[in-house]
RNA sequence: GCCGGGGUAGCUCAAUGGUAGAGCAAUCGCUUCGUAAGCGAUAGGUUGAGGGUUCGAGUCCCUUCUCCGGCUCCA
């Protein structure tokens, strides 16, 4: 007899019964919601045998290990169900991901909407059927002659590169494939799943590669769930910005005369001005200066700074003028270094902190376009710090500081930050990395900020941080990022006069807090679902006479929250009310006042927020105070 | 750049290879109204562009631009 425990419950059983068998005794019965077991803290199939002692726990669908088993049987639920319907059809890997899986195949059959609901019918029998899954060990030499005797050439590459002497496989039904596990005991497990789109994904990753067929889905234990999981994506389209700034007029992109170039319209410029003024104030605060540089230089200072040769794929080509070829800047920062050494500049003088809103062009590849997101031509919120190295630490917590001050003001607080270390190819000494890092690494910490490292992940010439933000489907971002640059200095031979009398190189840091405007706008605007903070509202009062004879009292009122500096129009169309409040709540403005004859009458306002909240009989002058004061504090709620 | 799917009125979408339509918005008129859509009329199109097949193309074929979803990339 072994011992076993599960659930603080201490038993005996025969040895050699399966995890799932064990788990009945002790609960008495099925447990339905079991998906997997921990054993001795290790997860492992329901089917698999137990010898020895051990302690289990159990793994459901509401923990993430027991989403990515779920999800990750799934994947090869589907890839039975495709290999049963194409037997032709190579499969290579099926993983399951943050929501849901994948399964990538290699089909001559392009696989439309019409192939899914194939694969989706044919899976359905299967999860009838509740086939189960069996896990079987073979030598590595023996998986590879039985996957090429199958003409499954992805698995033998997989295999080639496994260095155990032993592999695990997973078959369920008729279909087998290399496998770590652990897996679901059976088909039936799954109880509601969607195929939710097919899309080509390179083998391996690389565009040298031949393109496949990735399959995703997604699986749940109930169907309830499925159709929570699919109503949560619809909303979250709802607040795309792309969506949002066609109805709320804040932007437009025009295909047909330059992709991935963004037109600002007033109601969007306005945010924009709101949030650069709010920008400059605040630098100008913090000790920074500001600097204006042109949009154009020849060539030559771009291959000093390199950009002619490592991102000469993103540059826009050349223009000549007069023997002369220019190009359109993709940076900002050879620009600032060329203000940098109009003068010696001494120790003294340290640090130097440089800022603009320089737009700037890059020809990204035309697949990856996106909305506001990724375009050609932005506006970085970009400076540039001149520093000795014993400034390091101070400029990097101070960089810390206002990236997370920004942050806060606009109300993120869902991102993800990222220590990026240095990569195996790079310039600068070992040394001054290291240094590098640690510094960036407190910062981090003395800001209270939580991050991951993503070692190797810098770029060559220096360490950095990233914030990255969500959008509305989950997709990330990156927004701020503060950058140690090792490279142009040296390129530029970027000195300052230390108290020794000697030229010493001085260190740059290259940080931007919002990224872009296009990108950060983009950002904002699904975060707040087009629903703007009083602050950066286009319109922030909207005043509804009742009726024509109210015209005269709305314009006054209109003119009263203008003359305050405030953002006011009024709406004195031929509308019912009830037209009129919907037109301005759809439009999310912050504030309704309607004055029909009483509040006319009365000298009174009556207001309703875009929220729905109403309030009668209100003074104007006091209730005007208020958002004074509330555009003051920048607050976030209405 | 690659794979798949799209591009029809300002917007959102219809239209077995056989006369291009609807709703919203716009314009004009009526209506002057109490907290999320008042009524009627009018106007609006080289179906992304170019070529081809056909008696006939929004629809089928080719080229091209571009968008969407991914992949690769993102200094």
């Amino acid at each position: 007899m072994i011992g076993i425990k599960y659930n603080d419950k201490q038993f005996q059983v025969e040895p050699g019964l399966r995890v799932k068998e064990i788990i009945k005794q002790a609960e008495g019965g099925d447990s339905p919601n079991l998906l997997a077991v921990r054993v001795n803290g290790k997860l492992s199939d329901l089917n698999s045998v137990v010898d020895s002692d051990a302690q289990f726990e159990p793994v459901t669908f509401s923990e993430s290990d027991g989403k990515s088993i779920y999800w990750h049987s799934s994947s090869h639920l589907m890839a039975a169900a495709v290999k049963k319907l194409w037997p032709d059809v190579r499969v290579a890997i099926g993983p399951s991901i943050d929501e849901g899986f994948y399964y990538d195949f290699d089909s001559e059959v392009p696989f439309t909407e019409s192939e899914l609901a194939k694969i989706e019918a044919e899976m359905k029998k299967i999860l009838k059927e509740n086939l189960p899954f069996i896990r079987k060990e073979i030598r590595r030499d023996e998986a590879i002659k039985m996957f090429e005797a199958q003409g499954e050439k992805y698995k033998v590459e997989i295999l080639q590169g496994i260095a155990d002497e032993m592999v695990s496989l997973y078959s369920v039904g008729d279909f087998t494939d290399l496998c770590r596990g652990p897996h679901i005991p059976a088909s039936k497990k799954v109880k509601a799943f969607k195929l939710m789109k097919v899309a080509g994904a390179y083998w391996r990753g690389d565009e040298k590669n031949k393109m496949l067929q990735r399959i995703y889905g997604i699986a749940f234990p109930s169907q309830e769930l499925l159709d929570e999981y699919l109503k949560n994506i619809e909303e979250a389209k709802q607040r795309d910005h792309r969506k949002l700034g066609k109805e709320l007029d804040l932007f437009s992109l025009h295909e047909e005369h330059g992709p991935g170039l963004v037109y600002w319209h007033p109601k969007g410029a306005i945010i924009r001005k709101e949030i650069e003024d709010f920008w400059r104030a605040e630098h100008l605060k913090r000790g920074y200066d500001l600097l204006y540089t042109p949009h154009l230089a020849k060539v030559g200072l771009w291959d000093t700074s390199g950009h002619t040769g490592f991102y000469k794929d993103s540059l826009f080509p050349t223009m000549e003028m007069d023997h002369s070829d220019y190009l359109v800047k993709p940076m900002n920062c050879p620009f600032h270094i060329l203000i940098y050494k109009t003068q010696q500049r001494s120790y003294r003088e340290l640090p130097l902190r440089w800022a603009e809103l320089g737009t700037v062009y890059r020809f990204e590849k035309s697949g990856v376009l996106h909305g506001l997101m990724r375009v050609r031509g932005f506006t970085q919120d970009d400076a540039h710090i001149f520093m000795r190295e014993d400034q390091l630490d101070e400029e990097l917590n101070r960089c810390l500081d206002i990236i997370a001050f920004m942050l806060r003001t606009f109300g993120f607080s869902d991102y993800e930050i990222y220590l990026s270390t240095m990569p195996d190819e790079h310039i600068g000494e070992l040394a001054i990395w290291q240094r590098a890092e640690a510094a960036l690494r407190t910062s981090l910490e003395k800001a209270g900020l939580a991050y991951k490292v993503d070692a190797g992940g810098g770029a060559f010439y220096g360490p950095k941080i990233d914030i990255k933000i969500k959008d509305a489907l989950n997709r990330v971002w990156q927004c701020s990022t503060v950058q140690v640059d090792f490279n142009l200095p040296e390129r530029f031979d970027v000195n300052y006069r230390g108290n020794d009398g000697k030229d010493h190189r001085v260190i740059m840091v290259h940080r931007a807090l919002l990224g872009s405007f296009e990108r950060f706008f983009g950002v904002l605007i699904e975060h707040y679902k087009g629903a703007f903070p009083l602050w950066i509202s286009p319109v922030q009062v909207m005043v509804l006479p009742l009726t024509e004879r109210n015209n005269g009292y709305a314009k006054e009122l209109v003119d009263k929250f203008i003359g305050a500096g405030l953002r006011a129009k009024v709406d004195d169309g031929n509308d019912k009310i009830g037209a009129k409040i919907r037109t301005a709540t759809m439009q999310k403005v912050p504030y309704m006042l309607i004055a029909g004859d009483k509040e006319q009458e009365s000298r009174t306002v009556s207001v309703r927020k875009r929220t729905g909240e109403e309030e009668r009989d209100v003074d104007p002058e006091v209730f005007l105070k208020m958002l004074v004061q509330k555009i003051k504090d920048r607050e976030i709620g209405i």
